[in-house]
DNA sequence: CCCCGTCGTGGAAACGTTTCCACTTTCACC
DNA sequence: GGTGAAAGTGGAAACGTTTCCACGACGGGG
C-alpha cells in the first residue's frame, strides 16, 4: 500500500534489470530470455505492477479506447446497443467513453469535441440527420475511424451498421394489405429528426402506392401529453376508414394504443396497430404488439468489432453499409381489417401466427 | 490539415515565447502580461491547438473521467442513472467510461480492473451485493473516491445515493393492507444477487408482520420461459386465498400480469399487481401499472455531482446513504381485494387516485 | 542613486511509457 | 580458434504536458 503506485522502473529495479527488459517482457514485444522473463514476472506480481495507461497512450498514440454517441439512452434501442458495444469492445481490451446528445445538433458537436479531445481511436455513433451532421463531418476532416449504426446514410463512403429500414416497412406494409388494410396511417415522433422514421414512412408508403392504393397519412405528434388524442381525433375525422396505424417505434406504438383506448376503440378489434424495434416489453403487454424485432444488441457489438478490427489493422472500417437481418413479430395487436363496424366488436381473429425467437447475435 | 496536430510546442513559437507561457495563458494558471496573453491566443486559435490529454494526464495525476459499473444497460432504470451520471459529468467537464457486469461477481471485478487501469478519478457504480462485492473493496484498498447509486450499503462508511427501498416496500405494503388485501406475495428474479430485492421484501413483510398478518410468500423466479406461470400456479396452490402480487420490479410486474392473464386470472379483477422502478412504460400499458415511482435519473446526476464535487476539492465524497424521495403511483393494476370470487368478477372498484406526476429533478 | 520587491518569462525537469540503437554474449560453423 | 550472425540487454530519447526555479526588467521608497 504505497502511497504512490509502482511503476514500470520499480518493476526492473526490483527484477535486477532494465525498463526495456520489462516493457519487452510484459507486452512481448521483443526478445527475452528465460530467466530474466520469470525474474520480471515475478517481480511485477509481487509489486502488483499495472501499467500506466497514460504513459502508454502518450507514447504510442493511441488510447485503446473507443467514443460512443447515441442520441439518448431512454430509448431501450440505443441502450442495447450500448451494452453490444461494450461488450464487444471489452473482449478486445476496448473502453467505451459514452456521450448522449438528446436529438440536438449542437449537443452532438460538443460531444464529439470531447470525445475527440479524449483520442478516442475511433468513435460508433449515430446521429439525427447523417447529410449534415456536423459530428459526422468532424470525424471525416480528423481522419477518426467511425462506424455508424441505426443511420442508414446515403453516401456509400461510410461505414454503417443498421436494418434496413425501407425492407422492413415494406414488410409492415405488405402484411397489413394482405391482411385487409386498405387505409393505414403512419404516426411518428420529431419525423424531421430522425432519418430511420423517414425512410419507414417510405417503404411503407411505397407498398401501398404500389397496390394503387392511397398514400398512408402522415401523423406527426408531439411528446407533450394530449397531443396524441388530438391527432388520432383528427385523423379519424378526415380518414374514418383508417382500420390500422403504423408507429415509427415500439413506444410511440404502446401510447398509441393507449390513446385508441381512451377515445373508446380497442386493439386490435376496431384499430390494429404495428410498432417497430422489438423492444422486450413488447411481448409483454396485452395485446402483444406487432412489430419488427431489430438486432440492436448484435448492431453495437458488430459495428464494434468492424471498428476494432479496422484500428488494429490501423485502417478505416469497410465503407457501405451492413444491413443486419430483422424479423416481423406478428403480435396480437394486429389482426384482420374489420370488414365493417359491427357494433363495436372484431369480425374474425385470424390465429395469429406465434412470435417467433429473435435469432441469437452470433 | 497537418498530418499530426499542433503541440503546445508549436503554439509557442507561432507566438514568440516559450511553452511555459502558452500553458500558463490558456489554463490561467499563473501570471502573464497582457501582450503574450493575445500572442498566445491567436496563435493558438490560428493552429486549432488542443491539448494532448495524455500528456497532461500524466503529468497532473488525473483524468478528468469517471468511471461507471452497473449491472446491464437493458434494464431502463440503469440506463436512465447512467444518463443522469453523463449529463450532471458533462457538465463539470467530466467524461464518463462506462462499463457493465451483468450481474455476475467475476465481470465485477474484471471490469472494475479495466476502470482502475484507465485510471478514472473516481467510480460510481452498483453492485449486486455491497457487503461482499470485490469491485467495491478494490475501490476501498486503492483508494479511489467512489459512490454507490441503488444499493442501500449497511456499512456507514460508503457514500451512496439511492431510495429507501424498505420504506417504499413498507408503504407498498400499507397500500396494500389498506385495500383489504390480506394474503398477498413478493415475486423476484435473481433474489440472492440484488440487495435491493432483499430490502423491497423486509420493508414489505414488516407491515404484514406488524398488523398480525401471515408473512407474505416469496417467490424467486427464474428468466427462464414458463417459469414464472409454474410458480404462480404453485402460489395459487398453497396459498389460494392470495390477492395481490408485489414484484421487485416493473418488467417482472408486467410479466406478472400476463402471465396471470395467461392462468385466466385478469389484473386488478382477480389479483393486484404492484411493480417498483416506474419505467416510462408502465404508464403506457393497460392496466396502467401501480408503482414505485424511483428518481434513477436524479440518482445518476446527483451522485455525479457529489462525485464531481469530491474530486475538485481533493477528498472523498461524503459517507453515508442519501435518500432521495420516490413516489407511490396508483396505477389501475391495484385495486380492492376481492370480497370473494363471485363469479369471476370484481366486486367493487375505487376511484383510482389519478397517478401523479415525478417531481422533477433538482 | 541604490536596493529590493514584484512581475513576467522561459529553460528544464518530471510524469511513465515505448522503442531505437549500440553494446555484450553466445554459439554454430568453417 | 577465429569469424559472423543471432539473441539478449540496457541506456537514452521521445511523446506533450505542468510546474519549479532562476533570471532580467522595472519601479518605488529609502
Amino acid at each position: 500500500m504505497s502511497i504512490s503506485k509502482p511503476t514500470i522502473k520499480d518493476v526492473a529495479e526490483l527484477a535486477g534489470c532494465g525498463i526495456a527488459t520489462v516493457s519487452r517482457v510484459l507486452n512481448n514485444s521483443g526478445p527475452s530470455s528465460l530467466a530474466s522473463r520469470e525474474k520480471v514476472l515475478a517481480a511485477a506480481e509481487e509489486l502488483d505492477f499495472k501499467f500506466n495507461e497514460f504513459g502508454r497512450s502518450l507514447k504510442s498514440r493511441r488510447s485503446k479506447t473507443i467514443g460512443v454517441l447515441v442520441p439518448t439512452l431512454c430509448n431501450p434501442v440505443f441502450a442495447d446497443a450500448v451494452q453490444g458495444v461494450q461488450q464487444a469492445a471489452a473482449v478486445h481490451g476496448y473502453d467505451v467513453i459514452l456521450t448522449s446528445a438528446n436529438y440536438d445538433q449542437e449537443t452532438e458537436k460538443t460531444a464529439m469535441e470531447t470525445l475527440l479531445a479524449k483520442q478516442v481511436d475511433g468513435v460508433i455513433l449515430t446521429v439525427s440527420s447523417p447529410t449534415n451532421s456536423i459530428a459526422l463531418r468532424m470525424l471525416k476532416e480528423k481522419h477518426v475511424p467511425h462506424c455508424l449504426i441505426f443511420n442508414q446514410p446515403k453516401d456509400a463512403d461510410v461505414s454503417a451498421v443498421g436494418v434496413d429500414n425501407v425492407e422492413a416497412a415494406r414488410i409492415v406494409g405488405q402484411k397489413l394489405f394482405e391482411l385487409g388494410h386498405r387505409d393505414a396511417a403512419f404516426v411518428a415522433v420529431q419525423f424531421a429528426k430522425s432519418d430511420r422514421s423517414a425512410d419507414r414512412y417510405r417503404g411503407f408508403a411505397e407498398i401501398y402506392a404500389k397496390h394503387g392504393l392511397r398514400e398512408p397519412e402522415l401523423l406527426e405528434v408531439d411528446y407533450a401529453p394530449g397531443d396524441l388524442e388530438i391527432a388520432l381525433v383528427n385523423l379519424f375525422e378526415t380518414s374514418p376508414s383508417t382500420t390500422a396505424l403504423f408507429a415509427s417505434n415500439d413506444m410511440l406504438a404502446l401510447a398509441c394504443i393507449r390513446a385508441l383506448r381512451s377515445l373508446g376503440k380497442s386493439v386490435p378489434e376496431d384499430i390494429s396497430v404495428v410498432g417497430f424495434d422489438g423492444i422486450a416489453v413488447a411481448d409483454l403487454v396485452h395485446p402483444k404488439l406487432a412489430t419488427i424485432a431489430t438486432p440492436c444488441h448484435a448492431m453495437g457489438s458488430k459495428a464494434a468489432q468492424l471498428l476494432v478490427k479496422a484500428l488494429q489493422n490501423n485502417e478505416k472500417p469497410p465503407t457501405g453499409v451492413i444491413s443486419l437481418p430483422f424479423e416481423f413479430r406478428c403480435g396480437e395487436s394486429l389482426t384482420l381489417a374489420a370488414k365493417k363496424k359491427v357494433a363495436g366488436r372484431a369480425v374474425t381473429r385470424p390465429a395469429a401466427a406465434p412470435a417467433t425467437q429473435m435469432q441469437p447475435n452470433k
